[in-house]
DNA sequence: GATGAATGAGGCTTCATTCAT
DNA sequence: CATGAATGAAGCCTCATTCAT
């Protein structure tokens, strides 16, 4: 018992000195200096600084994918809606109350080596498949005017991700349930006037202009 | 006149190796031996590795920046569309023509360190102004919706930037055109069938819903 | 009686290890794994790993030095040579049976450190005292001619070694009898047919060729 | 040309300091210090400490086999026997004249690791295959009795290595003209006085004693 | 200007040994 | 007695940068 709390405290340890300098910046030196543990230590429990970094993602890529459910069709076009606002809500929430692992996952990760980069990639593309997915059932359900699903979702992901990158850099924004309702409307409704979009033929669901 | 092409000749080499094998990868072996100069030369034109990469992110920050134009308002709600659409298609193009600046952009740029994430916080910082301002412009006009403007701007420039980092990590996305289009009509027109959007109530502009 | 057993175990355990890895490659997790004992009672058994290795060491030049009896020249020539071949017969026996051993006299005895060389030289010295004894003797008894026995001594150690040396390293070799008459007839006869000999001087005793 | 002597210089202080402390507990540290060079200039010329000793493996067997002339049969029983003893005398000559080297040979170069014992073991083959062949050839001259031609071999290799090896670690041995004459009296002729051999019916050529 | 040999700070990792339980 | 988690000294190697030619 006493082994998974200092390993878990020396993670914890890692995953603020990686959120502060970088990766590569962070020496190991820095992540046992503020665990308070050993050299060897660190090495006992994790066979690299590499290793201990994998260890983050996994970690942080399965909070995330717990945070975002699976939309159940049976509620009708309102209930869609309402589960995609929690879901950004969650992945939101989840992200703003852990800077250090935003920081991670907006920065960090990206771009390490061909091996993290594998990583991200897959995480993503769970994402982009349940978002995907969604859509199609939306277009099931006649809801959703015709789109190429794989496009848009990842228009959706995007909006999402760059909301949190913004505050993972330090821009200013709103309040979450601000941030949340910003990005479903706009991905919902879109950005033009009801009265403006049926002046320009947006009226129709389908792509001839 | 020498010297500047030679210049130039590095910069394009470390461009390459940048891109390949990502900043920290890259030695500066790596980058003489493409180049073909020898080690002091290296020097005797960029300060450091680092300046060398400041300059890369410098000349690609303007580039992007020269291939959006601010939006003119004078030719209406459709003209102002095409105007976006116009932005959207030259970013897009610019990156998909040179994809080692976008894995700079999308994987390198990110996280490097403090001094980084300023350069680059202040290019998203332009991009999101111009942005803002459109849509502020847009509401001027009644064409565009009450929204959070920054928010919003942040949600488009991310549909952009998602589609750019899906391409960069390799995934297989249609043709530039399509991209165009469907990540305009995401942000113009939204999800909704225009009849269940009435129906849902997202037929009025107003956030009462 | 039961520690006895549980030292001796992680002395056998050590023993193949050495042989396998080497003394430098070997570290204390793979003897403790293997002998399947904690860390901790390693150390209750052996002070350090150099020290398990001495002991080691030891026991094996004990063992040899066992199977090597002095030459009782009670018995004439013919005796001695007798008693010579049953001493080469036990060293070469002995380690053949013994390849762990074996490993261990031949490649991670030799050059460890001037500590170890000291156990090595002294064991040596033993063995060439016991040697050049026996040729002492068989001046005396006008059975061997005038040679210098320090060093004709180093030789006949030379060959027995260099017989397990390439055993050790792994080349084939005969059969035990027959090395131990080749070994025996090289020393005792030497190479050239007796009627070469003769005409090559080489019939006489003494050194004026 | 600078750099040959540079490299040279690195080589040699190695060797010093192998032979020293030996393979293991030599370090980077002390080579360069002996050396008076960066560390980064080690590396410069080196790949590993490794890769070093390597070539200075390499360099030494180079120089061993080249003092190591093929017997010429052409020169009768008496030319053979000057050729083996030139033979005998240019490599202790060469070991002994660098202790340093002597002491690689010896001790260091003894199971260092799989990698190098293949590389000594190709060395020693190749001495045992040229000491083979000019048994065999001696026994088709008539010169030498019906001996085991591959332990014979392995017996002479075996004195010459012991000669040198107990010079390696440190006992008085005779000057270099009387190690020669012992050894290959030792080798050509025997231990036992002529008359002797004859009694014990050591005359004959054959192998029924 | 151009070259490339030289530098050395600093990083990661291993592993023999200790000691509280 | 036995355990195994913890320790930290010490080693190897990389690579951005400098500078004499």
């Amino acid at each position: 018992m006493k082994k998974e709390q200092r390993r878990a405290h020396i993670l914890e340890s890692a995953l603020e000195v990686f959120a502060t300098k970088g990766y590569h910046a962070a020496t190991v030196s820095d992540i046992i200096n503020k665990a308070g543990v050993a050299r060897g230590t660190f090495y006992l429990y994790f066979g690299s600084k590499r290793a201990l970094f994998d260890q983050l993602l996994d970690d942080l890529f399965e909070l995330l994918h717990n945070s975002v459910k699976r939309i159940d069709p049976g509620r009708g076009a309102a209930g869609v809606l309402a589960q995609m606002e929690a879901n950004i809500d969650a992945v939101l929430q989840l992200m703003l109350d852990n800077r250090a692992m935003l920081r991670i996952l907006m920065s960090e990760a990206v771009g390490l080596d061909p091996g993290f980069d594998k990583k991200v990639y897959e995480f993503y593309d769970r994402l982009l498949e349940l978002t995907s997915r969604s859509l199609v059932l939306g277009r099931q359900m006649k809801v959703v005017r015709p789109v190429d699903t794989r496009v848009v979702a990842v228009c959706i992901i995007g909006s999402v991700k760059e909301v949190l990158y913004q505050i993972a850099i330090g821009r200013k924004l709103p309040r979450r349930d601000v941030l949340v309702r910003e990005i479903l409307e706009y991905g919902v409704r879109g950005l033009l006037e009801p009265e403006v979009a049926r002046r320009l033929g947006y009226h129709r669901s389908d792509r001839t202009k």
